[in-house]
DNA sequence: TCGTATTTATAGCCTTTGCTATATAGTGTA
DNA sequence: TACACTATATAGCAAAGGCTATAAATACGA
């Protein structure tokens, strides 16, 4: 029975959630960007952030600062950013959980390039349920 | 090989099609919602496009505007909003591709409930090809 | 160490998506 | 037909994310 009637609250609640991941994404993407240049380069400097992230510096800037407010990262100025313990778990999490959106979507047949491209989108909206099912597909097939 | 070194450029590009895809997203689900709300009650009324979008009605009446602008809606003051012929088209893709998603969560092995929930935030960011991949996928598995 | 070049921060503006509070337009009934 | 009730529109505000232009701080070579 693909069509179960959804209640409306319910289906509102689902719109809810899906806004409030969006809000989380950039946060997200920024931190694990991040932890890349720290990893690759042993700094993350504001310009390179700006850079990899396709956007202005100031835009940069501006995404760093909710950073530090929300205690993701640290920086001092005109060195570089940093991450926190938060920052670096959250990183760590949004990595493997962007590995695993890559595989799964190779796995079902889409082309490398694609998955990568899609998943940029894709990941920020997979939960913990999700991702797990993921894992254990990925596992179980061959 | 999983660690092919991804050129700054080209990952900027991913990330604003990202941000790109985002902003394209709100319009198709106020359009498939319409779509929805014309198909089971034959009319689609702000209170009710706000109640199931989550949002307080202004917002969904500042949300008809933009589609109104993008010619993907039209309205008459106090009566109902309906969909333009590229409204409709919009809808009817959306919904397709919403219902891929869901199948395609379900088929490696997501509970149906959060298939559902997480299906909201993914969909935007399925691209053709990924579309066809899964298509593929669930055509040949069994 | 000075002075220029690079890098980062600030200022100021725009758009989108939310919100609440309030005005206004339709609807239906007495 | 008039009035109350409901539905929609408008006003005005906030936060997020984007931009360009410009100021300020640092780094580094001469």
């Amino acid at each position: 029975m693909p069509d179960t009637p959804v209640e409306p609250q319910q289906q509102a609640d689902r719109f809810s959630r899906a806004r409030q991941m969006q809000s989380v994404a950039l946060l997200e993407d920024y931190v694990e960007m991040i932890g890349d240049l720290l990893a690759d380069l042993g700094e993350a400097r504001v310009a390179d952030i700006a850079e990899r992230m396709g956007v202005a510096q100031p835009t940069a800037t501006k995404a760093i600062a909710r950073l530090k407010r929300e205690g993701l990262a640290t920086a001092r100025p005109y060195r570089g950013v940093f991450l926190t313990e938060a920052g670096t778990a959250l990183a760590d999490r949004v990595r493997a959980r962007h590995r695993m959106v890559v595989e799964l979507l190779i796995a079902v047949g889409v082309p490398e390039d694609v998955a990568e491209m899609d998943a940029e989108g894709i990941e920020h909206h997979v939960s913990k349920r999700t991702l797990a099912a993921f894992e254990e597909f990925l596992k179980n097939r061959e």
